[in-house]
DNA sequence: TGTACATCAGTGAACGCGCGTTCACTGATGTAC
DNA sequence: TGTACATCAGTGAACGCGCGTTCACTGATGTAC
């Protein structure tokens, strides 16, 4: 903890990062309220050091948050890379995002299930998730047979997400219930909704 | 705050119900961390006070989620009432489901999306929401022809409900994204996931 | 009818703790002249 | 080559606050004899 040197002139930034880890560490534990003291601590560092870097804990816990949705983004196509149907693909990023929600509850909480607090001016397009989101509709288009921008596909996208949503915070939120098995849950779900769309018909 | 005034000699359970009530205001508020010192702020008692009822805080927030899981009940059957087609009345009683935690945020992070915290040895049909999963089932069951103890029933359930939590939940805490009309997100989603299940066939 | 005692429904002061935030300070490393 | 100054990367003491928890106490209402 107090084991820490001082960065070379120059090399600043440094402490952000690790203050970023840091927090990240300590919001490895869901249901933990990170405190700035607390992240100091972490990092070795005095309290008011924080302050040098981020004006609260608030863009603290957005720099976490934005550093785990690229890991998501990564994870999935890591999982989905050498699959050739686009809906096995769409299959295996879907239980991905569900298993790494499941193996990371704290990050998942910090990047899904908290308010994510941002300033109100900040628009939809600049938020964290936004990339994350657009890999998913590109995702999800090709195994319905349709282009990414049509409103079927992002109809389609939104009803999964909420779904792998669900499935990962009700499982770590409501752990005694009798869950079956992840895979099987998730292949259900993603049959079920994508059946029939690439006909162009509604249900 | 102060204009509170003894109960009555053999009324001293009435306190509690006020204190579950305080709580429950104070709950209202999302992102709000409940404490036992605002709590007895609320009801206007000494801190002290809350010990003589409760444990914990861990254990009111559970008396609250318990209280507002029966009126989630409630708040379906009112809705679904006078429905006479099940899968028509199995729509209106998702459609209220969201309803009420859209209407009802901080409630609805109570009884959902904290870990509700309950001790281990606890088993899951003694659990608060226990009563309000079976319920859903058996308005699941008649919509796909099936009865309420059918596998296949109750797979269909657990993917309603993912979904609709999902729902509810990523716009409580996603308040930006270019959300579609809830009605309409959740007819689709019912028909989507049930379509197809009467016949006795998965996809 | 009187009185001692028990019970009930709370109160109020005090404790130690971790927190966010402020303020002036430090000490090493560069840069200008 | 020396020296004054600026900058950088932090430090450390202090503040007031709300919190959970403890402890002994209070004062009204009943009950036994």
């Amino acid at each position: 903890m107090a084991s820490r040197q001082r960065n070379p002139r120059g090399q600043g930034e440094r402490l952000r990062d690790d203050i970023i880890e840091a927090a990240s560490r300590l919001l490895e534990d869901p249901n933990a309220h990170l405190s700035l003291r607390a992240v100091a601590r972490e990092v070795g560092v005095a309290a008011t050091s924080v302050y040098l870097h981020f004006e609260d804990v608030e863009s603290l816990v957005r720099a976490v948050a934005s550093r785990r949705f690229t890991d998501l983004i990564r994870a999935q196509d890591a999982a989905s890379g050498g699959i050739a149907d686009p809906c096995d693909r769409l299959r295996a990023a879907c239980l991905m995002y569900c298993e790494f929600g499941l193996a990371n509850p704290g990050h998942y909480q910090v990047t899904f299930s908290s308010p994510l607090p941002v300033s109100d001016d900040v628009p939809w397009d600049q938020m964290p998730g936004q990339a994350a989101w657009q890999h998913f509709v590109e995702a999800v288009a090709p195994c319905i047979g349709k282009d990414p921008s049509d409103p079927q596909a992002v109809r389609t996208a939104l009803l999964l997400w909420q779904q792998l949503h669900g499935t990962v915070s009700l499982r770590i939120t409501r752990s005694r219930f009798p869950w079956p098995p992840l895979a099987e849950t998730v292949t259900e779900a993603v049959n079920r909704l994508t059946a029939g769309q690439a006909a162009g018909g509604g249900p």
